[in-house]
DNA sequence: CGGTGTGCTGCTATTTCGGCATCACCCCGC
DNA sequence: GCGGGGTGATGCCGAAATAGCAGCACACCG
């Protein structure tokens, strides 16, 4: 329905390239070339910058380029739309997440809602903090799921469920015992970490290091798969949230015992969507399917782990 | 830039005919009705109810008809932003208004801003009170100038001022040099009314109609510039807000006493905008003279004509 | 100095679009 | 019943917009 060169234009801006562009769009570059000076004799500016290595959006080209993109989302939710209204929900769900949201909760919720409606398709993407406000404001992404910050704006919190970071161990560690911990009471024992400022958030790492407590890496690294090996080895403890270790943790393989680090004991995490965005029809299922999920696991954790009892749902 | 069948669908849900959308669309309706046909097959649902007598949009096409109206008013005012980079202010700023506001005050102000920015165009309309709210939210329009009423939601009020109701009158009337009047003080002088819901706000036609005051109208119409002549004459006593009668009131062919009703003596008149509406840069230039020259008459209203001061306002 | 990257531009083929005439249908008035 | 005027849908054809190909001019880099 929309003219082409809207992809046109938003593609060249992405690629920073004509060429390329055109190469993505699999069009001949002069066709590209072509309705970008078509666009900017219309427009009565230039829009991009013609460097000796590409292309860049001006001032002008930025104004226009928003436009673009909200016209393309906005007509993909309208399209979700109006296909909801058979009955038959659609579209695609784009999603930003924590890593450890990743490994074991989101693809389970994602494989529900897939069965249940066959024609959503699911963009998931784990983001480096740095990028959330970025990617949430962008427009391209529907929702995510994250710690809640108070320092993400133009962002609403729609969901929130309180997560208790914890130490992750094996059951016969001499800490497993213990319903909490501080991380003074860590001190000692070995610990293993996580690569700075990804996985876990930047807030806990400042926590982590504001509280004094010395605790000794045996071993560092960004997998959390990794990770979950080395936890069931006995090699240290870990700390995390409990979400991606459900399974273990209900198998009784491994223990979570919460930390009570005064700043910790109140990291929550939520669903923040984009101020002012509509959400598309499969969205708006997608979080109520998570919500529904993040609130299980949040009585699953209230009660005690050592009797696996079914709280609820299904 | 933006395909032509975005104004196609536009045309053709506005007039409820496709020969007469082409006809004011200045194409062949052969033309138009294909590219109806095209974009119901794109998307897969029909958009049009065919009926005897026009087509009328389905639930799918009022979805998708108000993707279409919220693309074309972002280009405009995209459009807008992108010439307000090169120094010169352009576009169409749309507003909705009181009658009254129509006859000295708006024109002056349109007369202002039309030779600071000689690119600005300007639509003003005057609305049916019953049709503020929708002439709000459509997306139409940039902003109204209106009575401030509570009632209206999803509309903020960016600025407002008090207006002084009051009656109207020639200064040798025998009420003439009140400070200030009650509606049972008019009883027995004639007065000129205004036809039921227009011009005059429903709110002050529930209080003239609550307050018990039995006046006798001498002379009843709807054009503002009759009441004018009328009142010059001496016929009667009109209530008004001052702001169309800013100049007799100036020149002291005319005098305004302010009503003390108590319902009454909060109207407000503010600048009405929808909320999460981007408003372009003639509309907020606009916006900043109208409050500007608001804020000048209220001064002049508050204290007489020998000893003008100044409110803070830029 | 050629090699590779960029954006731009004639030329040509193809696709799309618009205009005209026409058809089929419905409603209303005579 | 029967035109007349209204509607949307369609076939045909010319015009306009678009895309593809090849090539140009320029800038960088080793």
């Amino acid at each position: 329905m929309h003219a082409a060169v809207l992809r046109y234009f938003d593609h060249v801006a992405r690629h920073g390239s004509i060429r390329k562009a055109a190469d993505a769009l699999s069009v001949a570059s002069s066709a590209v070339n072509r309705q970008i000076l078509r666009l900017e004799d219309e427009m009565g500016v230039t829009l991009f910058e013609r460097g000796r290595s590409g292309v860049r959006p001006t001032a002008a080209g930025e104004l226009l380029l928003r436009h673009v993109r909200e016209t393309q989302n906005e007509y993909q939710r309208t399209r979700a739309e109006i296909a909801s209204l058979g009955g038959t929900v659609s579209g695609d769900v784009r999603i930003i997440s924590l890593e450890s949201m990743l490994v074991r909760f989101l693809p389970q919720v994602v494989d529900e809602m897939s069965a249940r409606h066959p024609k959503v398709t699911f963009t998931v993407l784990a983001v480096h903090p740095s990028e959330i406000g970025e990617a949430l404001r962008s427009g391209d992404n529907d929702f995510g799921v994250l710690f809640v910050d108070a320092r993400h704006r133009g962002v609403d919190v729609i969901a929130e469920f309180p997560t208790s970071v914890g130490a992750l161990m094996r059951p016969d560690h001499p800490l497993a015992g213990r319903k909490s911990l501080t991380l003074t009471e860590c001190v000692g024992h070995p610990v293993v970490m996580l690569q700075d400022r990804w996985l876990l958030d930047a807030i806990m790492a400042m926590e982590f290091a504001g509280s004094g407590a010395r605790l000794s890496p045996r071993v560092v690294s960004n997998s959390i798969e990794f990770m979950r090996q080395v936890i069931r080895s006995g090699l240290g403890i870990g700390f995390f949230t409990p979400i991606g270790f459900i399974d273990e943790i209900r198998r009784g393989e491994l223990v979570h015992v919460p930390l009570v680090e005064p700043g910790l004991a109140q990291s929550r995490i939520g669903i923040l969507v984009p101020r002012y965005r509509r959400l598309s029809p499969p969205a708006r299922l997608m979080i109520n399917h998570i919500s529904e999920r993040l609130g299980a696991f949040a009585d699953f954790l209230a009660a005690p782990p050592r009797r696996p009892k079914r709280r609820g749902r299904t």
